[in-house]
DNA sequence: GCCGTTTTCGGCCCGACTGTTTTCAGTCG
């Protein structure tokens, strides 16, 4: 029972407590446990395992302790099954189509006999839904329209691919007239590894003209609303984006609002109600004393106060006595204690990064030559480089044995002559065998500068044995790096299972660093792992693996997957010169032949 | 169901849009 899979079940529980109407905050206490669980790094299986007290983890308490020692125990859940048994779960699934809730989950299944997506579909079709009170004939087209769109397109976006999607949309939506300003917030702007949506805020003189400039942008497939703030459409990529309107005056205070995370804007209202301030889209509002009494406006809606912030994110900030955050942090883990104790960490800058050590070239399975390649990295600047071409084991890329390593190294002799400006590593990524043994020979890696054991095998071992053999590789005194730890491809392969909290304590025992493979399909370590990894003190790099010359650029994925786990500079290996590069890789080994 | 240098009880974030109503509930972010 994994952190992912108690999150899952709790938010079975959550769905299924808010189609019964239960009290509503409770609800928000599982979802807020959720949130704690899966963004913990270490199991909760192994803290109940170590007998540690859960209760101090935020957000939960003894029920939800109680909870997850049951989960872990037992693999169920009591409240679940009794849950269960009063209520359909596919209701669940009903509640992520647009436009239904649990109230109109409930309504369906009371009235319709509605137990699933299917049944929905089936009873949308013959124009039963449209009937129930509450419900229309709009609804039903939406219900339907939204089943469509639930099978074909469920998965959120990964960020390399919204990347691509971008530019000609921004580009479009420059050129409106009367568009002044325009930046996309939401979890893009946070660098996520996926973006559910598309939030474009834009500051416009004419917000109509900025609406009709977005509904005829010629990637839209359709419009799905508009009004006089907010203009939603469907691009044929499937992406959805969300146009926002807003005044000069608001600017910042819409920034941060659709910048999020929902939790980080939580927790600032949260902070503003202690000053006796109110926070919004629109801006950081004075709270007039009689407006707390009974003197609210005509609609029960409490008088406005008067705008003491709003125009940029530092007004708003600055306003609730807290610094500028970059937006990779906004996420509610910790930022704003922080920012409030010792002050926010400096977070690692792409520029800070003085060098590359993961890439292949045509000696194995990248696409340019080690000389292309050395030049590439040359032009960007760096300091030093790795080659590291496959081991033997890949053989369907032609992995390299010791006898085509040795002739490499000649090679990059003698490119490393021809170019004395950049200081070439040799390396290699090694395969760590199903046994966990390493795929070359011992006095050939003790010859090597940067070695990375990486698993490219038999993924599917179970959890015991897949540990088992990477501790077995990480123990080797030639490993230096753990190459894209848990293997994942996002949104197409899960991780391996591996223990991680005792791989990465593994890491720290010998002083091999983990890599942020900047690859934006992989992104390994995740941001949680790599917090982990810094509260351990294991030694971190940012490397993009790259397999041509121009994926060399991906580096900045990997420096933003690395600044969501609040890493500084110091924590990345390869931010240091080529010496004390070396000499950090090196340490906890001791020197070798001795 | 969680939480607490103002509280162990009584709080728990805010506003807009949609579709359905005839003054608003539900949903969404």
């Amino acid at each position: 029972m994994e952190n992912v899979e108690i999150g899952q079940v709790f938010r079975e529980v959550a769905d299924l407590l808010e189609i019964q109407e239960a009290n509503p905050f409770r609800v928000r206490a599982y979802r807020n446990a959720i949130r704690t669980i899966e963004a913990h790094a270490v199991p909760m299986r192994k803290l109940v395992e170590q007998g540690a007290d859960l209760t101090e983890l935020p957000s939960i308490g003894k029920g939800m302790a109680e909870n997850i020692e049951e989960l872990v125990n037992t693999g169920g859940l009591a409240i679940l099954e009794e849950l269960a048994e009063e209520i359909p779960e596919g209701l669940i699934d009903l509640m992520k189509l647009p436009g239904l809730g649990p109230k109109k989950a409930r309504k369906l299944w009371d009235q319709l006999g509605v137990e699933s997506i299917e049944d929905l579909e089936e009873a949308a079709g013959e124009g039963r839904v449209a009937e129930l009170s509450g419900f229309g004939k709009k609804t039903e087209e939406r219900i339907l329209q939204g089943i469509q769109n639930y099978r074909t397109n469920t998965a959120r976006f990964r960020l390399g691919e919204v990347d691509e999607l971008l530019p000609p949309l921004i580009e479009h939506m420059s050129a409106v007239p009367g568009v002044t300003r325009l930046e996309v917030a939401g979890s893009y702007r946070r660098r996520r590894e996926t973006v559910g949506d598309i939030d474009l805020l834009v500051l416009a003189d004419d917000a109509v003209a900025a609406s009709e400039g977005l509904t005829g942008f010629s990637g839209v497939e359709r419009v799905i609303g508009a009004g006089g703030t907010k203009t939603s459409v469907m691009l044929r990529s499937g992406l959805q984006v969300d146009l926002r309107v807003v005044p000069s005056e608001s600017w910042g205070a819409a920034l941060i609002y659709f910048t999020g995370s929902k939790e980080h804007n939580i927790k600032l209202r949260q902070r503003a109600l202690d000053r006796h301030l109110r926070v919004s889209e629109y801006g950081v509002f004075e709270i007039p004393d009689e407006s707390l009494g009974d003197a609210l406006g005509e609609r029960g809606v409490a008088s406005e106060g008067e705008l003491v912030a709003g125009e940029t994110e530092e007004d708003v900030y600055d306003a609730l006595d807290l610094p500028w955050f970059p937006p990779e942090m906004r996420t509610d883990r910790g930022e704003i204690a922080a920012a409030d104790d010792d002050g926010l960490p400096r977070l690692i800058e792409e520029t800070d990064l003085k060098g590359d050590v993961h890439m292949h070239t045509t000696w194995s399975d990248g696409r340019n030559t080690l000389e292309e390649m050395v030049e590439a990295c040359q032009a960007r600047g760096y300091e030093y480089m790795a080659i590291t071409d496959h081991s033997k084991a890949l053989a369907m890329v032609e992995g390299l044995d010791a006898e085509k390593l040795a002739k490499q190294w000649i090679e990059i002799d003698e490119v490393q002559a021809r170019h004395p400006g950049i200081r070439i590593l040799k390396g290699m990524e090694v395969d760590i065998l199903k046994d966990g043994t390493l795929d070359l020979e011992d006095e050939m890696l003790e010859q090597l500068d940067v070695v990375i054991v990486s698993v490219h095998s038999f993924f599917g071992l179970p959890r015991v044995e897949q540990t088992d053999r990477v501790l077995k590789a990480l123990a080797h005194p030639s490993a230096k790096i753990f190459g894209h730890p848990t293997g994942r491809i996002i949104n197409r392969r899960g991780p391996i299972e591996i223990e991680i909290d005792e791989i990465l304590g593994a890491c720290a025992e010998h002083g091999v660093a983990v890599e942020v493979n900047s690859h934006p399909n992989r992104l390994d370590l995740r941001d949680t792992h790599l917090w982990r990894a810094r509260e351990l003190g294991v030694p971190v790099l940012v490397t993009t693996d790259a397999h041509r010359t121009d994926e060399l650029d991906l580096a900045h994925y990997g420096v933003e997957q690395a600044r969501r786990a609040w890493l500084e500079a110091e924590h990345v290996l390869n931010t240091r010169g080529v010496e004390a590069f070396l000499a950090a890789l090196g340490q906890g080994r001791g020197p070798l032949g001795g």
